[in-house]
DNA sequence: TATCAACTTTTTGTCAACAATATTTGCCAT
DNA sequence: ATGGCAAATATTGTTGACAAAAAGTTGATA
């Protein structure tokens, strides 16, 4: 007897394996029968995350439990587990008996960061280039146009990173089939690199022509089903992005650079 | 006004960085000052965790909270913090006032599983070849040696993946210089890939000489510190585990071999 | 003035009760 | 029998109280 618990439809399903041929299958009650029903510990870490990555709560900043609860209009309990999870994505420290900070992202583990982003996402790109349908491609090719359309609208200087269905990265690492890599991405690379972009200016992170250009690089190396070259370009990509950013640094008295004060702090 | 903490000779520090020059330090006091003290959440987050991988908790299984609190000697609200984290490392799955389980690994899954993997320590090899020291280097060839002596003892049959220090591959991905690599694949991969030799005979597993073969032309690509070719063959050398693996299933009838099937469900 | 120790306050860790939700059981009608 | 409805049971979610530990404060002493 086995049982594996799987989300179709929008509901929760229990598949019941027997190990002969029968098996059964059953909808999970939940009254809230649909996804998306959270527990508070569950909205917590997401709110808590957003906070942190938003820079509303700061890098460094102790997280004390009671006015927490206060503050996000809950208990003790629900928080702590949100604390445990967002421990577990590396947003926040945590010391037994001492409590929790907010992590700080020095010069050195961004760096870090943008090494294994780069690492992944080229890896993933190399395989939604292999098992993209022709439609993902083509809706990936009419992404890349609007985004032209958005640079050339601004004069060559807006091209922010967009957030979900309409981030190219997205578009890609989401199609790579293979849950493990989407899920090292969204839940270990992605708010660990929206909190980076706190810690640098704006003006170091707009690179638009030059961005938009490695980007349809990528989208044509894809529609030419090269995965090859997938891989090394968006690698590439990630690598000049980074290296743009250190040169910056470098060139720049730091401290006006690296202020983990976040200056923009938008949604 | 900036606070860090760190580690550092087994006590908590706590660094605390001012806009000018001046930086504070201090220990944080803690009676247990040392590492290594732990919560009740902490503690049940590893032996749960150690009791998955083991088998002794079965894949598929449900935790309910009240027997696991009696089992494990303790109250549900510990016991809840760890689930979040086992969560959050996804060996278990929870659907909201559904409750708890234990992940179920497909084939598929594990496929995956050992896609990334391959990638991710290949990569952690080629940094290591780059990072290490000539004395690391020298450690782990004598690490080499014993294993060599080891299986030359065992007649060339036993050639366990061992544990911790005495693991090439951890020798090797630890001393990546890269902290979330490294924090990666202990957290995120080792323990999925330990779950999923639950699942495979051991007969199938264990290809003594060849890998020793393949670990040995690993540590001579690092000795002349040829890292792309370390990349690729520690990329390899996990495939080819994988390939034995795919070989050996598809010979053999899958119901003694796999103890789960489920692609037939798809969303 | 600096240091140390004892005391007080604050914060974190644990627990058990209570509320809300899902699952099971039993009944009834078809 | 079988399917659906309702009460009963079991499980999960949430909260507040209590215990344990660390941080802060005060005051005596050198």
């Amino acid at each position: 007897m086995h049982f594996i618990w799987l989300v179709c439809d929008n509901y929760f399903l229990e598949l019941n394996i027997d190990y002969g041929d029968s098996w059964t299958m059953k909808k999970i009650q939940t009254s809230s029968t649909k996804l998306g029903h959270k527990t508070l510990a569950d909205r917590l870490f997401r709110e808590i995350k957003e906070d942190i990555v938003k820079g509303v709560i700061l890098q460094g900043q102790k997280i004390g439990e009671a006015s927490f609860a206060i503050k996000y209009n809950t208990s003790r309990g629900p928080l702590r587990e949100a604390l445990q999870r967002l421990e577990g994505i590396n947003l926040i420290d945590r010391i037994p008996n001492a409590g929790c900070r907010v992590v700080s992202l020095s010069l050195q583990k961004m760096l870090e960061l943008y090494q294994v982003r780069g690492l992944i996402e080229g890896y993933a790109a190399r395989l939604a280039t292999i098992a993209m349908s022709q439609a993902d491609i083509e809706g990936l090719r009419s992404l890349m146009n609007d985004h032209e359309e958005l640079v050339a609208l601004s004069g060559g200087e807006a091209y922010v990173q967009n957030e979900g269905n309409q981030d190219l990265h997205y578009y890609i690492y989401s199609r790579c089939q293979n849950d493990w890599l989407i899920n090292c991405i969204d839940n270990n690379i992605y708010y660990l690199m929206r909190m980076c972009r706190l810690n640098l200016s704006h003006r170091i992170l707009s690179r638009a022509e030059l961005a938009l250009k490695e980007h349809n690089d990528i989208v044509s190396a894809i529609e030419n089903r090269d995965a090859d070259l997938v891989d090394m370009l968006m690698r590439r990509h990630i690598e000049s992005a980074w290296k743009a950013i250190e040169k910056k640094l470098s060139s720049t008295p730091p401290e006006t650079e690296l202020v983990d004060e976040s200056q923009s702090l938008k949604g």
